[in-house]
RNA sequence: GGCGUGGUACCCAAGUGGCUUAAGGGGAAAGUCUGCAAAACUUUUAUUCGACAGUUCGAAUCUGUCCCACGCCUCCA
């Protein structure tokens, strides 16, 4: 049985989807306005672990992710500029430019991480009349009222508004460290169409019934699920700073239009931890993918050190930690080489042993994905003297569908493209060896060395291998 | 100021009342092997879980106080 933690309940809960052996999944995507960073990918990998997980359970998984391009303004409180607009301004580009670019560079990112593609890739420019819609109905049923700026959700008609993130809304008011706009009824209201300014002509602009606009923030994800998955779905997941806000609207607006249950399970991951050194967009400093591979650390280091912690827990991001994952991974991939070597049809076969592993293994990850756990077991059946290399293999690549390190193209030892030049010195130095000439020897492995290969001498003669 | 989360070895981190006198990975140390390396393998590496009280037959796990770090309420996954 599947336990996931549910952000609604604050509980783990065993997993029922609606509809037995399928699965509708909604997961807030980046808003492409910059490039996105490891913290980013933290919360995208473990929606891919997610996606696997239910996967490996053998349910069908329709899974969606949403581009935000569109109305995600510089602050939640519904002021400051568009994001993107912005972003598009600072550049000298067009919105179409920049949004295709950080698009790109995403998917390019998600790809080396071997993050698997969602059934469909949603932005919100597509889905305006969709996000129409959801406002009129929204009108309909009473629950908007218009200011000077926009079109509000008045979350006071809402009734239990915050559920989802236990929000204390007298202690909101208290707590404010910035002044609201006067026109909102409450505090918690938020804006559903905002008007382009009246001295400024927007990229990005449509009419609507209420005027010339764009849409709220996060109207796009209460229309695009419903567009694409319908009115309740069973799981929806995103970092855990969109709890309070951006999730609690999202509830309001789409139950408060449909009248059922929007989302069964609310998954959400916790933040990476930088210490000192603070992830902030806003001032350009962050650490992405590419600032990782200019260190010298691969994307499936960085995915190997974020299975070592819990989803639900902090993690605390070093160059010292990452290098710990770094060496973690390539002793595995060593261990999988050699496995692969010794590999035998012969072998005899403990399938009982084996079982076990699976059992162990599948209790770990439908434990509320309990991937630091799993890997563990992992290792101790690596490390399990009665099992043959070929269980081991076998387990190894069952597992990775999981993990998604790659570990099933992990080479066997390779001897060939070693040019003759290289078997030469190997030659000579066995020679050398051979009059106990030692020093001439060293020598040579050094110079082997400078052309880029590595010999180690073992009980079956030298063995090769690239630098 | 309001709300919340967490502090486990040198680093990352699991474990949330007895199965644990605390997983796993990295690092470090010792050994086997080797001319030496490297690799591989073996062993060691927290009597202790931020501090101090308390509850309990029994706590890292529950309660209280304190210290510290971090997050959200401003942009952020």
């Amino acid at each position: 049985m599947l336990r996931l933690f549910n952000t609604l309940s604050r509980t783990k809960e065993d997993f029922i989807p609606i509809e037995p052996g399928k699965v509708k999944m909604y997961c807030c995507g980046p808003t492409v306005y910059n490039y996105q960073h490891i913290g980013n990918f933290r919360t995208f990998i473990f929606e891919d672990l997610l996606l696997r997980v239910l996967t490996y359970n053998e349910y069908k998984v329709k899974y969606i992710m949403n581009i935000t391009d569109v109305g995600h303004l510089v602050s939640d409180s519904d002021e400051g500029e568009d994001k993107m607009e912005k972003s598009a301004k600072l550049l000298g580009k067009s919105i179409m430019e920049i949004a295709e670019y950080y698009t790109g560079v995403f998917k390019k990112d998600s790809e080396l991480l071997n993050i698997i593609s969602p059934e469909v890739f949603c932005k919100a420019t597509d889905y305006i009349q969709e996000q129409i819609d959801l406002i009129v109905c929204l009108e309909k049923n009473g629950f908007t009222y218009p200011t000077s700026d926009g079109v509000y959700f008045d979350t006071s008609k809402f009734p239990g508004y915050g559920k989802l993130a236990r929000l204390d809304i007298e202690g909101l008011k208290e707590g404010a460290r910035i002044e609201f706009s006067a026109e909102k009824k409450n505090i918690t209201d938020f804006a559903l169409w905002k008007f382009s300014p009246e001295n400024e002509k927007r990229q990005l602009e449509w009419e609507s019934p209420w005027g010339k606009g764009f849409p709220g923030w996060h109207i796009e994800c209460s229309a695009m699920s419903k567009a694409l998955l319908g009115n309740h779905i069973d799981i929806h997941c995103g970092g855990i700073d969109h709890i309070p806000i951006h999730h609690t609207n999202e509830i309001a607006q789409s139950e408060a239009c449909s009248g059922e249950k929007f989302v069964n399970y609310w998954l959400h991951c916790e933040f990476l931890d930088f210490g000192n050194e603070k992830m902030s967009k806003s001032t350009g400093k962050f650490i992405t993918l590419s600032t990782l591979s200019g260190n010298g650390y691969s994307p499936m280091d960085y995915r190997y050190f974020l299975l070592t912690a819990h989803y639900r827990k902090k993690q605390k991001f070093s160059y010292e930690a990452l290098e710990g994952a770094r060496s973690g991974i390539k002793n595995l991939k060593n261990k999988i080489s050699n496995l692969k070597n010794s590999f035998s049809e012969s072998e005899s076969e403990n399938p009982g042993l084996s079982d076990e592993y699976k059992t162990r293994f599948t209790d770990k990850i439908n434990d509320d994905l309990n991937m630091p756990e799993a890997v563990a077991v992992m290792w101790d059946m690596l490390k399990d003297e009665n099992l043959s290399s070929k269980q081991k293999l076998i387990l190894v690549s069952d597992f990775d569908r999981i993990f998604g390190l790659g570990l099933d193209k992990t080479e066997e030892k390779m001897v060939t493209l070693v040019p003759d030049e290289i078997y030469d010195l190997i030659e000579k130095r066995k020679e050398a060896k051979k009059s106990r000439d030692f020093k001439a020897a060293d020598e040579i492995r050094e110079l082997i060395k400078s052309k880029g290969f590595e010999i180690k001498d073992t009980k079956e003669g030298v063995e090769i291998n690239t630098i």
